[in-house]
DNA sequence: AATTAAAATGTAAGCACTTACATTATGCAG
DNA sequence: CTGCATAATGTAAGTGCTTACATTTTAATT
């Protein structure tokens, strides 16, 4: 069934059709009616596919991210989805894993599908692979990259100043008297990047010395984050707190170090990364700086429709984190 | 920039390259070469909606679900996004949040938007609601409803055995003398119902008589499941055994009960739903029900396939749960 | 070299809309 | 009752692709 179905049944033609499915203020509110109740008998839905070749847009936008089972990203995709849901568009979620190679295809891909833009949740990706790709992308549709950094023409950035959080906390945390703060980490992003420099920046800052055994890249596995204790252990450093970069490393870390006798955090203070429901689940409850994704991915959203009605929009945005306060440390 | 375009360069008709464009065989090598190398110079990209209006088809899946910062619908959508993707299907995610009327709002939105057919995650509908609405939606799209149960034509459904796997351990918990198994739920849903009635079932054949007071409804919520426990401890009623509907309940009754100074799992074994990465982190750590949610979304979208290629497909498929055993119950 | 089947390519008619432009209807002033 | 601006409607030309059918080319066979 189509608009001449409609025109006929109604006894219009099929512009008029085309207007009152538009909502176009040349109709009649007679006619208009007309039309809208043989629609609604005929049960007609307007072909998407034919609009989109009309208007050249499905009012469709890609969202890319690692992998939607973590919930850092789970909260972003669904903030993310909401938000661009409320003005009108659908997510097209495209969940690439680590692989370069793989986000250049999915990217491709999304591109294929004519998206009206992409939204690029903590690229993993390193600078040099990244540009001339995302370039070639950004010459045809906005992109917006929530924590990850890319300057290029119609390329935006929202980043929450993960650096400055790690900073002020390990800073905090050695102005109190815990100078050997075991840092653990478990991705080479951008966003992990600005971590540990933060992290590092820190430890300078308060006149010490970085020790390459107290920063720890791990994966996100509770056997893993052991044994790397263990080792650490066995080498005689104790850390006297631990800040991770992400809730789950932490906990992960709490759990090792209580097995092996510690008190969180009476010995040893444990400050996370996210504020996700893990900090607020774990025991003791995990204190945890919170990125502020909700925000940040609000943000993001409305900075595309920003892009797209034309207006000027900042190129790189960015979000302060802080700390929310629970068991495992309290400044 | 269009096939005409690449035709012209080409030295070709337009009908080649579309032959090239969908791998016909009926392309001399030669030409092939030529229109691909054309394309290549050009930065061509075939416009999906032309082809959308000519195929009828975008190969666009809908995926519903209530909300993906949940964990369970996290975990959920992350492996059908996967497995669609691996059969050439990209994912639009739609989170419709509780409420019936926004569920069919979204639904009519996909079913605008012409996509191939909706998975449903988790419907909480009442059937009443349910079947006129989605059988309309059925009968231009096949609907795969993963744990909900609806019997129409052109619906398939993929069920977690949750009655079942209730039902078994709270016999368990009875047979080793934990008589008065608090069951803790949140949601009235299929699902949630499924696993009230393995409860109740399990109580019965236990030849125990149901107490009310022992099925608590609350929210996911610390402070909400704090004082639901307060309250029962003050009837004077202390439960032997805690089953919830979901880990995150387990845990946030467990750190209740741990405050009122029970000892988890010496004095009050507890078992959570879902074995999601929250089981793994608490302390102690949670055994939970895995309701193989991995393997219901994959039978989903092979479900779905198969429907897509014509074969005899069963419309209703039931998977089995079973036990992790972790720290806060060991059979 | 003529014949012919198969392979390669081209032509043109959809697919379901939008919209510029053309035409007709409406209502109001003179 | 005519004239005319304005509102309402219609006509037709895109939008970029697929594909049935027609035509041409190729190569194998006689």
């Amino acid at each position: 069934m189509n608009i001449y179905d409609i025109a006929d049944k109604a006894g219009v033609s099929i512009a008029t059709v085309s207007r009152v499915l538009n909502n176009s203020t040349n109709v009649s509110q007679k006619t208009r009616q007309k039309v809208l109740d043989v629609m609604e008998t005929l049960g007609y839905t307007p072909n998407a596919f034919a609009r989109g070749l009309n208007l050249n847009t499905m009012k469709m936008i890609g969202v890319l991210c690692t992998d939607v089972s973590d919930v850092f990203y789970a909260k972003a995709v669904s903030v993310i989805e909401n938000s661009l849901r409320q003005h009108g568009f659908d997510a097209i979620l495209c969940c690439t894993g680590d692989n370069i190679e793989d986000k250049k295809k999915y990217m491709n891909l999304l591109l294929e599908k004519r998206v009206d833009a992409l939204i690029l949740v903590g690229s993993t990706f390193k600078e040099k692979l990244d540009n001339s790709h995302i370039e070639k992308i950004a010459s045809s549709i906005p992109v917006i990259i929530i924590n990850g950094l890319i300057t290029l023409p119609n390329t935006y950035c929202i980043l929450s100043d993960e650096f400055q959080a790690i900073y002020d906390n390990v800073v905090r945390l050695c102005h109190k008297g815990y100078e050997n703060v075991l840092y653990l980490y478990d991705v080479d992003t951008f966003s992990g990047s600005q971590k540990l420099n933060g992290y590092k920046n820190a430890i300078k800052d308060c006149g010490l010395t970085i020790n390459n055994d107290l920063i720890i890249k791990v994966p996100k596995d509770l056997n893993d984050i052991k044994e790397a204790l263990s080792n650490l252990l066995k080498k005689g450093i104790v850390p006297s707190a631990v800040l991770a970069s992400e809730d789950i490393l932490a906990i992960f870390a709490m759990k090792s170090l209580t097995e092996k006798g510690y008190t969180i955090p009476k010995d040893i203070p444990i400050i996370g990364f996210n504020n996700s429901l893990l900090a607020e689940c774990s025991t003791p409850s995990l204190t945890s700086i919170d990125n502020m994704v909700g925000n940040l991915c609000t943000t993001a959203v409305t900075t595309l429709t920003n892009v797209f009605s034309g207006e000027d929009v900042p190129h790189k945005i960015t979000i302060s984190c802080k700390l929310v306060e629970r068991d495992t440390f309290i400044p």
